[in-house]
DNA sequence: GCTAAACCCTGTAGCCGCTACAGGGTCAAG
DNA sequence: CTTGACCCTGTAGCGGCTACAGGGTTTAGC
């Protein structure tokens, strides 16, 4: 059982791409680690444990800046903690606001689909963006 | 009334930005218009059909290349539209795809909402993304 | 001991769809 | 004739990765 990982193993551990995680260290996320004579990393258990917080913020669509802050706080266990409270209600608006736009666009598909007709002259979707008043508006019945 | 629009009444007329409408051009989305002697751009009439189709094309959803491919088919009305439809049934599969995930975590998100602690260190979000078992878990109840 | 595969390193560039400059030239109103 | 609004090109940045190229290192099998 080694106390040490390689980048690969630390990948196969966390579950993230090795080239996300240098990517995460060059941006200050995750903390450099020790280097073996020949520059290879070798990560502790604990950088497992940050990397999984990391892609577990991530799969509830945090931010990376977010997902920092975060990590901040994991670091003060008295601070309180209403900055990641805030957080959480703001992200949880932004998501819904996604879900709502999302909404209005499946809805608007959902007019668009099943198109009757052969030929783009008077095909559902082509017609709708072109905003022209065929089909739709002047009740002309394709064949 | 000008036969011809600059580059900025045609961002008007269009509702696109000017930054876009040359990114647009660079992309060949937008046929390059004619150019008056100093380098100006000018464009007709079609170009802002054009361009609004484009735009309302973005708000549905799709990306550059399917607009792309939509409007090319708008310039042979003869040809089959199935491809347009399929371009339909599939974005609208991927959206259906989008919305589901977003609920997913908007649902993970309201377990999380609410946090009565006051510190870091039993905080709802903070717990949750280490994966620590204790007041989810364990019972613990925060003051 | 040697070779081949599997791993690791750095640095750079690409993805999408814009957006924002910097550093210039041009045109119209007063 | 100046001022300001417009226009031009070219380049770089956003977020969050991902994919090389072109090297060096370690490990397993023979
Ligand atoms: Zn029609
Ligand atoms: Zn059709
Ligand atoms: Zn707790
Ligand atoms: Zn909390």
């Amino acid at each position: 059982m080694p106390t040490t990982l390689t980048i690969g193993k630390l990948g196969q551990a966390s579950g993230v791409n090795i080239e996300t995680i240098r990517y995460y260290e060059r941006n200050g996320l995750l903390p450099s680690p020790t280097r073996s004579s020949s520059g290879y990393r070798h990560y502790r258990e604990d950088d497992v444990k940050r990397l999984r917080f990391i892609r577990r913020g991530r799969e509830l669509g945090f931010g990376l800046e977010e997902i920092r802050s975060l990590l901040q706080l994991t670091d003060q266990p008295q601070q309180p903690c209403d900055t990641a409270d805030q957080l959480v209600q703001k992200h949880m608006a932004e998501v819904d606001a996604r879900i709502r736009d999302l909404q209005a666009i499946r809805a608007a598909l959902g007019q668009l689909a099943g198109c009757q007709s052969q030929t783009a002259e008077h095909c559902r979707l082509l017609e709708a963006l072109e905003e022209r008043d065929c089909c739709i508006k002047s009740g002309h019945v394709p064949d």
